[in-house]
DNA sequence: TTATAATCGTGATGATTGTCAAGGCTCATT
DNA sequence: AATGAGCCTTGACAATCATCACGATTATAA
């Protein structure tokens, strides 16, 4: 009984890993097309990790050493101030790109944590990796060009919502943006990614 | 004496072409070195162009073409609300490029409005330029990843700040970090700026 | 210079929001 | 069934901030 159990584990396994490289395969190639060789290249360079919720990523004081990709799973970036409360920088779903960017690029201590709200797996890329597949497939650059071209136009919209909208009208774009999100995530860490006190938000 | 002039006139045009140019590479070089060569061709990609105080670079509705690079002079980048406030999205100093990016990399129309605050000289850099010096050298495309990766982290920190401050505290930061910015804008620009009205920025 | 427009500071008032506190609800565990 | 943890709502009060109004000072232009 047990071998068969096993082997069949294993050929989960593999189902699983050869979903996972399809997910990642689909994420670059909605950006840029890979022949079969690229993409063999490419994913050389990724690691797959399993977390659980409440599970950390990055703590603050960590050395950063990865970017990550959500395959599955959420991801609430957080920013504590001086006075211990907390602040979301950013949820990461499916199909999104998290890190605390700056000590990753700049290759220093995290600022932020970054911590799982469910389930989840991810692609790591290490810093030196991220620099190998700019280097050795400008595809790969012009990839994380356009990531990092739609991140920057995505904070200016947050930007520009904190600065022309009170609570109530940031909470109905939210709605309006990521439906999703709201059915998934506690309303008090809503609050906090939308700059307002839980008890703000459900009046 | 009329000639005379007129060709000290052209002299003096060039020597400040050959400084603008000097600028320009000295700009790029911060991020990555060029060989003589590699700069003639980024350089033929560019355009200069002069504005003064009170013009506008691009306004809402207009196609925009171009992203710039401010050499001398200050810019603002202001989005309108459907109330008519105005609200700063940010300033532009020299050594800082600006444009509305989500109307310029989509090619669309522009939903906010780029204005001079001052005189104000710029390299523009058409959309299909920005294109071709990607595409004809990889240094380029690096050097514009290295600025849309810090320009998502400036978005970033100004999110945080925007979360965690109150008025007063954000004033602080900003004068901390743009301290020439507080003695060449008018108050009142800094506070829609910084999201608060210009009479509580006062006290 | 004179007139006009910008800019800045300040007072009074009302709206929005944060904070503190209490209570209800759901869910998992015992 | 009972317990406790987590989450949500609501009320009362204080702090913050926006708005409107006025006057003073400083640029800007005719």
């Amino acid at each position: 009984m047990r071998p068969i159990k096993k082997s069949l584990l294993l050929i989960n396994n593999i189902a699983g890993f050869q979903s996972m490289r399809q997910k990642l395969r689909e994420h670059i190639e909605k950006i840029t097309p890979l022949s079969d060789d690229e993409f063999e290249f490419v994913q050389n360079h990724f690691t797959i990790k399993k977390f659980k919720k409440h599970q950390y990523l990055i703590q603050e004081g960590d050395t950063v050493k990865y970017a990550y990709l959500v395959i599955s799973g959420l991801l609430k970036l957080v920013y504590t101030d001086n006075t211990g409360k907390q602040h979301i920088v950013s949820f990461a779903m499916e199909d999104w790109w998290e890190s605390d960017y700056y000590a990753f690029y700049t290759q220093t201590v995290a600022t932020m944590s970054l911590e799982c709200l469910e389930n989840t797996e991810v692609f790591c890329l290490s810093f030196e990796d991220y620099k190998k597949l700019c280097d050795g497939l400008q595809k790969m650059e012009r990839f994380f060009l356009h990531k990092s071209n739609f991140g920057f136009l995505g904070a200016q919209r947050r930007i520009i919502s904190l600065l022309t909208s009170d609570a109530k009208e940031r909470y109905e774009q939210l709605v309006k943006q990521s439906p999703s999100l709201i059915q998934r995530v506690p309303k008090s860490l809503l609050a906090a990614y939308l700059g307002v006190s839980r008890e703000t938000l459900s009046r």
